[in-house]
DNA sequence: CGACGATCATTAGCTTTGCTAACTAGTATG
DNA sequence: CATACTAGTTAGCAAAGCTAATGATCGTCG
């Protein structure tokens, strides 16, 4: 597992920095065809996705995580909202503040949205032995432990 | 290494197929914001990556590789052309076909922006221990095995 | 050889997504 | 209470995506 048969050098920062982004690249690149599914463009369906698995979320804290100007998420979120998928809600101790809640249809529908997406590569990893599998699993745990410092 | 703590059912297929794809797109989009160092919009610096690795590329090849329509390659390249980093052809066989290549500006700045991208990347990866950015390293051997079946 | 269908790229026109700047409403602070 | 700050929206622009329609070229088959 450590790859103990890797000439030195493989492992640099440098070069697994390298490896890691073209990976995520081609891998993203296959996934996102499946995205089209649902009917939700991408930002639309990255932005839904953190609705409903960040819980009733401010505006500009869904634009930051969207890594968005809160001009650009105003619209989104409109649109979201006449799809039916989001509400939004004002807050009861600062009337400045809309607070942007998934409804039971955008649950679901993101639910099978994902569920497009995640098949194509599970199928994929069916087919891998455990270890293989635990790899991966241990390299998504390095990676989200490293985010914050990104 | 192979997570012995882990509880039973963390390493199904499902569980790390979602996991996996989250943490790619998280991963890009912290690194995209080094992007606007090179003065290259996303698409273009992808386009511009393709024409520069995948040497000559004929536009219908290009749009595919992008997963973007001809339309849309077009506008692209004619960008991509005005900023003086690739160049249009013409086929000698097929007066219909146009190859795009990479200008030696081109390549440059490519690289610039892709060291920029990297070079976060790797700053963060340097903190980490040595069996943990082996992980990471075999966890890309895993996928990189797996893109052809996606 | 010439006509006809297929292929590659482009043009035209629309929608979506991103931005900055300016505005409104509400909060907090001196 | 006046003033500054914060949250969200509106307005207007550029970039990127699409489909449909055009132009030009190629291949094939009478």
């Amino acid at each position: 597992m450590p790859s103990a048969s890797d000439p030195v050098g493989t492992h640099s920062a440098a070069r697994v920095a390298d490896r890691v982004h073209t990976t995520a690249i081609h891998l993203l690149r296959r996934l996102r065809a499946e995205d089209r599914r649902t009917g939700l463009s991408g930002p639309r369906a990255s932005a839904l996705s953190v609705v409903v698995f960040g819980g009733p979320i401010t505006l500009g804290d869904l634009a930051a995580a969207e890594q968005v100007k809160p001009p650009t998420m105003t619209r989104l979120v409109t649109a979201l909202e006449q799809l039916g998928l989001v509400r939004r809600e004002g807050d009861e101790a600062d009337a400045r503040i809309v607070r942007v809640r998934a409804t039971a249809k955008g649950i679901r529908l993101l639910q099978e949205g994902r569920a497009w997406r995640i098949a194509r590569l599970q199928t994929a990893l069916e087919e891998l032995p455990p270890h293989e599998l635990a790899t991966l699993a241990d390299a998504t745990d390095v990676l989200a432990r490293l985010m914050p410092h990104l």
